[in-house]
DNA sequence: GCCAACGTTGGC
DNA sequence: GCCAACGTTGGC
């Protein structure tokens, strides 16, 4: 799950413990919320135009999809006039928080191991704020970061 | 700040 | 339904 840090990052998330993951308009990264994502799920919390950009953290699912009420309040920055709060289009699931990597794990250094080829997040014009990642990408990049399996839990 | 890539909008 | 224009994302 992407996000920019000087919006919400994994220090933020560590603070409140747990959020409320709302104000995605893009109906790929809704689905993979609301089809892919069950509770447990454990996340690579990414930190997109950081210095560096890269993974920063484990987080994981704590609430399975809802409606992101967000949509329908004129005074959000995700308002969206077209939804219709008896039928919501957009949805949200709550993510906690699990663990700070001692550093980031950058996009270039991801971008170096041969064991990370493949991974979405790599490809070209990958815009997408929500994307699956393969359990061995997911727990190499663990790795990358100098935790074991059992930091995590 | 630039700009490539991609998604959405709306005229036709 | 096509596609040009526009807006957004996000690395660099």
């Amino acid at each position: 799950m992407k996000t920019e840090p000087s919006e919400f990052s994994i220090e933020d998330l560590q603070r409140v413990k747990t959020e409320p993951w709302d104000g995605v308009r893009n109906y790929q990264a809704r689905n993979f919320m609301r089809d892919d994502m069950r509770v447990g799920d454990r996340v690579l919390f990414y930190h997109s135009n950081a210095k560096p950009s890269g993974v920063a953290g484990v987080a994981e699912i704590c609430r399975e999809a809802y409606p992101d009420f967000t949509a329908w309040d004129p005074g959000n920055k995700h308002f969206d006039p077209k939804t219709d709060p008896k039928k919501p289009t957009w949805m949200m699931v709550d993510v906690r928080f699990i663990k700070e990597f001692p550093s980031v794990v950058s996009l270039e250094a991801m971008k170096l191991n041969p064991k990370l080829a493949g991974m979405l997040v790599l490809k070209r014009g990958m815009r997408l704020s929500i994307q699956p990642v393969e359990p061995a990408h997911f727990r190499e990049v663990v790795k990358m970061a100098g935790l074991g399996f059992t930091h995590l839990f």
